[in-house]
DNA sequence: TATATCTTGTTACAATTTGTAACTTAATTA
DNA sequence: TAATTAAGTTACAAATTGTAACAAGATATA
């Protein structure tokens, strides 16, 4: 107790914890026995280290897809919404396989929505169609569209998002009906039957 | 070739390969054994999907640290650069430990930075003193400050770029001759031997 | 058309890793 | 002081992994 720091310890970065992430993300394994024998302990040692920082929330283990790669576009929607649709743009959003992040932000847009799509007509939709036109309370709106991205973009995809045998999407409308859908100018939801670009399930 | 599709078929998600995605994600492992027997087909089978996947750069299995439980502070740093600058700025800060994702921007901007800090002092002293005071040709900048973050936020954090034995920050300054440093309202660069925070390397 | 190459799969066996249980020691908390 | 939590140990059986050699089909290539 002789020393005040202002920071809990919740993540102890010791050369062992460290050996840990990098050979995850060297090869996405963990040799429990390799790290172990590296380091002078035992298997069970590393093995609890690494599934206790799971346990605890502090980590997660993720595969990464590389956006350049697929050709995915970016965007990200900036909001200001009153406090009411505040509360409710997140539960609406909260399972929309295209919403990579969503945080609240301070000042002059209180939201921020980053969001991907297959090809820039999509964008255009997913950001007039799908977003802007179904929600109430948005006080101002703007757009940033994202140029070429680097050459390995690695991002996390919810996969287990992309359920493709619901009629409606998971924001609550159905792409049957939506105008660009129809005129083709959207490959509509990939958490939907409708949907017909890159990410279907085979 | 009867079929004309947009998009290359680079990532096939079938219900194998969607099994490798959710499998891995659940408990960061992968039984190659397991889901060979459960799909019906052999563990090598399994195992080359995956490392072909790698290999292809398709896909990176990644440790994602929570930022909630750790109580980081996250903030974006949007900017117009003219063109000599805007080849500059990722070569710079291609390496700093801050900052978890760069994007170059269609419009009003043409660069975006997200960064991270421990608390909001040193958000403070990374905006001001160590990035925009480094940049030549910003004809513009504005920055968006993150609220509080979501009850758990996972995102990448690159551990093997803590080299906490440099005198230098990667960015090239260092924190020993900097006003806020020494004034205490920074923790410094987590990629230099005068940091203070708590990704220490112990 | 024939040939090469890439993709995706197979089997079988040895080597290695993993899971588990029971236990130890030290530090922290009530 | 006692209880709990954290971080480690050993030993053995069970299970997984790596490897090599091989096969079938699709796709390029000369």
């Amino acid at each position: 107790m002789d020393e005040k720091n202002q920071f809990k310890k919740i993540l102890k970065l010791d050369k062992i914890n460290l050996e840990i992430f990098n050979s995850f993300t060297r090869d996405g394994k963990i040799n429990y026995s390799k790290i172990g024998r590296e380091h002078g302990v035992s298997h069970v040692s590393i093995k609890n280290r690494y599934e206790n920082l799971i346990k605890k929330n502090i980590i997660k283990p993720s595969i990464l897809v590389n956006f350049s790669k697929l050709d995915f576009k970016l965007a990200i929607l900036l909001l200001e919404l009153d406090s009411e649709a505040y509360e409710n743009v997140k539960a609406k959003y909260s399972n929309c396989p295209r919403i990579l992040f969503s945080f609240n932000l301070i000042g002059e847009y209180n939201h921020l929505l980053v969001f991907f799509a297959e090809n820039l007509e999509t964008v255009e939709t997913i950001f007039n169609s799908c977003m802007l036109y179904n929600l109430k309370g948005v006080r101002k709106s703007n757009i940033l569209i994202f140029g070429s991205l680097s050459e390995d973009l690695f991002l996390p995809l919810n996969f287990n998002q992309l359920d493709q045998q619901n009629e409606n999407t998971p924001c609550g409308t159905c792409c049957k009906f939506c105008k660009s859908f129809i005129k083709e100018q959207c490959i509509g939801c990939p958490a939907s039957k409708y949907y017909k670009g890159p990410l279907k399930i085979t």
